[in-house]
DNA sequence: GCCAACGTTGGC
DNA sequence: GCCAACGTTGGC
């Protein structure tokens, strides 16, 4: 099992969003390191829903519901990109906002912070088990 | 609205 | 292959 952390700006595709349609393909992405993350992703991974810019926390918890195959908004060939498909699992009791995350002497070395720019990335169990914890959930 | 970080593009 | 210009992301 493997966990990982998906940006979404809330005002074009938020957690409520999500949560009211009942599945995401996750598209849309344009940049190789997000890319050849969404590929290593496995069925039933644990993805945390990170809104960014207006609010920036961590929200909820979703799995992975189907594998990497080539992006279907993408008409140029060779595809290059792929997307894979998301379910909610739950909302967080308490968000775990950007800010306690930086507070948060164990989470210094979380990719949300050292590569600030990227949307799709890896976090390690021990990350994952301290966000849950602060999440109250 | 501003700015830092950083990825991409294109000239040379 | 280098680097300047430029565009995008995202925090504040």
């Amino acid at each position: 099992m493997n966990f990982w952390l998906v940006k979404s700006e809330p005002d074009v595709y938020g957690w409520a969003h999500f949560t009211a349609q009942g599945r995401a393909v996750w598209d849309g992405v344009r940049n190789y390191q997000a890319r050849n993350n969404l590929s290593a992703m496995r069925l039933g991974d644990q993805v945390l829903f990170y809104h960014s810019v207006s609010k920036p926390a961590v929200v909820g918890l979703a799995t992975v519901v189907r594998e990497a195959y080539p992006d279907p908004t993408v008409t140029e060939t060779p595809n290059r990109w792929v997307a894979v498909e998301l379910e909610p699992v739950m909302a967080f009791e308490q968000p775990v906002t950007l800010a306690q995350i930086k507070a948060e002497p164990m989470l210094a070395t979380i990719a949300l912070i050292r590569q600030s720019r990227l949307s799709v990335m890896p976090i390690r169990p021990d990350e994952f088990e301290l966000l849950l914890k602060l999440s109250d959930t």
